[in-house]
DNA sequence: AGTTGGAAACCGAACGTTCGTTTGAGTAGC
DNA sequence: GCTACTCAAACGAACGTTCGGTTTCCAACT
């Protein structure tokens, strides 16, 4: 019944060095070393080598950020509490600004072919999900449109700047700000 | 005198490759075919191999930053005709959003090392050139910061969303909202 | 309770390929 | 003839992948 590897376990322990490394810099070989397992080991839990492992990755953490981040849209409460709610949830997805995003990562070198279509829609649904939440709450549609991009695009850029320079205090403020900012503030 | 070979032109084709694959998915073979140069010509050019290229696409592209975009925050006219050329002058040099920033790409994977510090030090860099304008037109301090920082991270991030959709009519928003947004609009 | 069979999990060793790099021998231009 | 430049070919190392065989586990059958 219980495996001797958890799955989940196995493919956020990968996730976590793709997220590091990118695709094309990371190797089987440290892949086996981080996890654990001898490499034939990783090809028997994704025959389909590098790139199922990287599918797994990438289908495990949108399912996280769908589950742990967008859900808190949809919430009870008033408006500004659940985009509070989304934003702490950010914060720790993000693990506050020390984790680089997949979308950014897998949209640069080997990584964009067969990923290219899953980005694009990830950013869109990323997008779209908050543009919703603020028309429901009356907001008008391009303002919101607008305001969840600016907002997505001022995460991916914190996140950016993070990794860059080694100082998360720009991605805590942009987080800290964001309700005001769909608000309209 | 005229070399076969122009070192520009060749570091400036180098320089896409690496900025469309990343360092660690960019490989001599490819170097080679897509400069019409052997692998051993190439390290004619650069005798550092690999590392060396990169530093010298990193110089250069950051040399043209300085000289393209950040010269403009010093020319002359009042405040808000100097930002709108910088403006201008971030569209020409990301060519409208299709090209990513190599302060994203090289912080990714093995280009990290031997590049973190230079990273860190572009991006406080430009941060502060903007920030040191705002000051000097009699912005306060920790404004002038806050909006600076805010700015580059937009650019960033709409470079990542850009790249991830293949829409770049977000980039050019940032771009064109940026003057209004550092003068406190 | 003890044995057994087969699937799941695992591994070391090797596969062929591609990597970044080096060699050695050229050719072009001053 | 010297420097700058180019190339094809080969280097060992590392790559992603595959192979054959071992260990672990659990359900089913004595």
């Amino acid at each position: 019944m219980t495996p001797r590897t958890n799955a989940r376990i196995l493919t956020d322990t990968i996730a976590d060095i793709f997220v590091r490394e990118g695709f094309d810099g990371t190797s089987l070989n440290y892949l086996a070393n981080q996890t654990g397992l001898g490499k034939a080991s990783l090809y028997h839990h994704f025959p389909g080598g590098k790139r199922e492992m990287a599918v797994a990755v990438y289908d495990r953490v949108s399912a996280t950020f769908t589950r742990e981040v967008l859900a808190r849209l949809a919430g009870r409460g008033d408006l500004e509490l659940r985009l509070t709610r989304m934003a702490q949830a950010l914060d720790r997805f993000y693990d506050g600004g020390n984790r680089a995003c997949l979308i950014d990562v897998f949209s640069i070198g080997g990584a964009r072919e067969g990923f290219a279509e899953k980005l694009s829609e990830a950013v869109s649904y990323w997008v779209s999900s908050i543009a919703r939440t603020l028309c429901e709450a009356g907001v008008e549609k391009a303002t919101a449109q607008m305001r969840a991009e600016d907002v997505v695009i001022s995460i991916e850029g914190a996140l950016v700047v993070a990794r860059a320079t080694g100082n998360t205090e720009p991605f805590r403020r942009i987080i800290e700000a964001m309700p005001a900012r769909l608000l309209g503030g």
